[in-house]
DNA sequence: CCGCTGGCCTGCGAGC
DNA sequence: TGCTCGCAGGCCAGCG
């Protein structure tokens, strides 16, 4: 399942020895070349050698790499559905634990770092200067990050409250990163259930207290998730750099648990589609 | 500005 | 057992 923004954060995190790095080189693989989205890119790869790696920020479930000079530009990258990035050093027979690799990152000191993306949605993009992201359309209208360390609970309420969202579904428009950045569809029925709100809901019909208490549960969600390491599922694992497993998918309460009793009233857990994703809910703990 | 749709992909599990 | 088939679902370009 999708990396989430607490698993994108914790991918970051197991990244970070790659800061003050020496890029000795950035290239595409040869498989990456059996996708349009990679064909003809390698210069713009090429050109970050011998610069060095000084941050790797996280814009929602974005990461953005930064560069020193001699060269500006920065790398927009996203996991998409199966992204991962593995770290090795130079030693580690890599090839064994990466099967579609399809970007790699060698620095002068011990480190290779593999994006490995079987599905093939992970994207990157490369900007001449930080100021050119943050023009970039989809980064610029970003919302709230759902993992700030204190959640700006009224900013929420005021997004909420627009116009334009009234007649939403809140379990649709719970994924739109333009409200609140980091939430994707497991992490969108856990924060339903906790707050115990229907995901059918239309968004005008939530009392002021069921708001409050939705994005206090975002928030303690996507952190909790994050304290765990991000959730590991079978049928579609992410992988983090340091090849660990996450614990989050443990305590679930509704996502992927069809059909299971809900750990709180014993009824079963009910799914429905919304927007084409999958919702899961418990019908008795959240109030339609 | 907004919202909707189709395209991008392949591992895996259900069903026969 | 081995095969087929369709689901899983993020983002975004293009369009109205």
């Amino acid at each position: 399942i999708m990396p989430e923004g607490p698993e994108v954060e914790t991918v970051r995190r197991e990244l970070l020895p790659l800061i003050n790095q020496k890029i000795k080189k950035i290239s595409l693989t040869p498989l990456s070349q059996k996708y349009s989205k990679y064909q003809g890119k390698e210069s713009s790869f090429n050109q970050f050698s011998s610069s060095i790696l000084t941050e790797i920020q996280r814009f929602g479930k974005f990461l953005v790499w930064v560069f020193k000079k001699p060269i500006e530009p920065v790398i927009l990258n996203h996991l998409g559905m199966s992204g991962k990035w593995c770290l090795f050093s130079n030693e580690d027979n890599y090839l064994e634990y990466v099967t579609h690799p399809k970007v790699i990152i060698e620095t002068e000191g011990t480190y290779v770092a593999i994006f490995d993306d079987a599905r093939n949605f992970g994207q990157f993009r490369i900007f001449s200067s930080f100021d050119d992201l943050k023009k970039y359309p989809p980064i610029k209208s970003l919302g709230i990050d759902g993992l700030k360390e204190s959640f700006p609970l009224k900013e929420f309420l005021e997004k909420l409250s627009h116009p334009r969202h009234q007649e939403k579904i809140i379990g649709e428009l719970l994924l739109d990163q333009k409200l609140v950045a980091g939430i994707g569809n497991i992490y969108k029925s856990e924060s339903l259930y906790l707050a115990g709100i229907h995901p059918s809901r239309v968004v005008k019909t939530l009392q002021d207290e069921e708001r409050s208490r939705l994005g206090e549960s975002i928030s303690i969600i996507l952190h909790k998730a994050l304290t765990n390491g991000g959730s590991t599922i079978n049928n579609m694992p992410y992988t983090r750099p340091s090849r660990i497993e996450g614990e989050a998918q443990y305590w679930h309460s509704v996502y992927n648990r069809e059909g299971q009793e809900c750990k709180q009233c014993h009824s079963p857990i009910e799914r429905i589609i919304q927007k084409d994703r999958s919702t899961y809910y418990c019908p008795k703990c959240q109030k339609s």
